[in-house]
RNA sequence: GCCCUCAUGGUCAAGCGGUUAAGACGUCGCCCUCUCACGGCGGAAUCUAGGGUUCGAUUCCCUAUGGGGGUACCA
């Protein structure tokens, strides 16, 4: 009975991606599909001044990397294209024309000094009306006298623009205070206003899902629609997501873009399931959801109205939480390029690297400094032996690593459980508790105050040459210090 | 200036006239423990202000304050 639901998302190619446009592309994916509905991209590249080569493809690259998967766009035509903007820009004008016609517009010929010379105190100017009500004859003789025009919006007077809006609610602007805004310009171009209504229109996009920079200019649009007779859409305006508590996400200045998220190794699934959240909450307050889940709960009742700061820290738990979800084999395959990274050609186990990591890292790329140890083995500085509730000072230590190093020598188990026991063994004889020998031999053995792991899995991931080779090193060093 | 809009802990937020005002992140403490992490347990921390309406306001209305947006031949 009702008509199908079609979203589109209509970002404007100019860089990377931020979290904010994403988002905005994912509540207008998550509706649809939640709605059977259809999900177009439309590509908004009128802005010559601003546009970035390879935007476009950064934008194909997010989505698809995102799990935002569109059904209508530049390469998947549903009938309703051309998708990118720039190549509709031959149809504009004679909707403009028509609105003309219909008496939803108008011819204006005043030129930019006239313009100018309109601005109040504040800077701000309104558009006089000064060409509303020239006579055909006049409009038609200038415009065959090739004068330069634009057209301009006709709005109503004395009328109350309101609509509703699915999160905000009822939305009302005296037509006062719409201006007649520029339509088509000098250059025979549309608007961003214009384009938009005249785009949504002919892609049959029954509900726009946007930023609330529209919020207040959406009376303006419908005014559009009814003075063409078309259906107005609905619409879903979204609160902005802000970098802190007076400013919103910037593009220019880098802030949280997906891309770089990505490199930094947070996992798609779980930047997408965050920002999700950021002004979201479904009704059972659950967080940790895969798409499919996201689409069934999504609601919009559970849009928040105000803007909402975004933290990374959050973010970085939620990745965590997926990191420790996944098998062992998934998550040494996402592990594995940043191990190389941090090993180089080094011959350590990646499996076992892996194996320690996943419950110690939020973030991929923190493992690079989690494995440091590995490869910076050197003079360390030898407090980190005194620890006062294992009872262990220099000298306790020096005799641990010896036993350690005895230990090692003489039992040959090379498994996690041989070496423990070997360790506990080694540890009783020489009259030591284990504790203190694991903790003096994890020091012994890595130079670290804070490792990846106890003294049985350093050993282990080290090998027992290289581990040999440390604790005796340590052991010269203690020695030394004495 | 004018117009639209928002306001619960540090952050995300539940709440939709009567609650000890959920939960999560972070933080702090404890337990586990060879450090770290994981895991478990517990603590601290919130209704912007002032007026109404009401038997009763975090919740409804008004105003103020603060924030965001718009006010372009930008989008």
């Amino acid at each position: 009975m009702t008509e199908k639901v079609r979203t589109r998302f209509a970002p404007s190619p100019t860089g990377f991606m931020h979290i904010g446009n994403l988002r905005t592309g994912l509540y207008a994916y998550l509706y649809a599909k939640k709605n059977g509905g259809t999900f177009i991209l439309r590509i908004e590249d009128t802005d010559r001044e601003r546009k970035v080569d390879g935007a476009v493809e950064m934008v194909y690259r997010t989505l698809s990397t995102a799990g935002i998967v569109y059904d209508e766009g530049p390469d998947k035509d549903g009938g309703y294209g051309p998708y990118i903007q720039t190549e509709r820009m031959g149809l504009y004008k004679q909707y403009a024309e028509e609105l003309v016609r219909r008496g939803g517009a108008y011819y204006c010929f005043c030129d930019k000094e006239r313009l100018e010379s309109l601005k109040d105190e504040n800077g701000v100017h309104t558009y006089d009306k000064h060409c509303r009500n020239l006579s055909k004859e006049e409009v038609e003789r200038r415009l065959a006298a090739g004068e330069p025009y634009v057209i301009r919006q006709k709005v109503p007077e004395g009328v109350v623009s309101e609509y509703e809006d699915m999160v905000f609610g009822k939305i009302s602007v005296d037509s006062a205070d719409i201006e007649d805004g520029v339509l088509l310009k000098s250059d025979g171009l549309p608007t961003y206003n214009f384009a938009n209504v005249v785009d949504d229109h002919l892609m049959g996009i029954t509900h726009v899902i946007r930023g609330t920079e529209y919020l207040s200019s959406t009376p303006k649009y419908n005014l559009i629609y009814d003075a063409f007779g078309w259906e107005r859409p609905k619409y879903m305006h979204l609160p902005p997501i802000m970098k802190d508590a007076t400013r919103k996400l910037s593009k220019r200045f880098g802030d949280a873009n997906f891309e770089d998220f990505i490199s930094k190794g947070y996992l798609p699934e779980a930047i997408v399931n965050y920002i999700a959240l950021l002004g979201w909450c479904p009704k059972d307050n659950r967080e940790k959801m895969t798409m499919q889940e996201m689409i069934e709960a999504f609601d919009t009742d559970g849009i928040s109205k105000s803007s909402s700061i975004f933290d990374e820290q959050k973010m970085r738990w939620l990745n965590g939480e997926y990191l420790k979800a996944m098998t062992p084999e998934a998550f040494y395959k996402v592990a594995e390029p940043f191990i190389d990274k941090a090993i180089g050609d080094a011959p350590w186990d990646k499996r076992e690297l892996a194996a320690l990591m996943q419950t110690r890292v939020d973030v991929l790329s923190d493992i690079g400094e989690k494995l440091a140890f590995l490869n910076e083995f050197g003079e360390y500085d030898l407090n980190m032996y005194v620890h006062q509730k294992m009872k262990v000072d220099f000298s306790v230590a020096k005799q641990a690593v010896k036993v350690a190093i005895w230990a090692l020598e003489t039992f040959d188990d090379w498994t996690d459980e041989g070496i423990k026991e070997c360790i506990r063994q080694a540890a009783e004889s020489a009259g030591m508790k284990a504790g203190q020998v694991m903790f003096s031999m994890r020091v012994a053995l890595t130079g670290a105050p804070v490792t990846p792991g106890g003294a049985i899995e350093m050993a282990k991931v080290l090998g027992k040459q290289e581990s040999l080779r440390r604790l005796k090193y340590s052991l010269s060093l203690l020695e030394a210090a004495n």
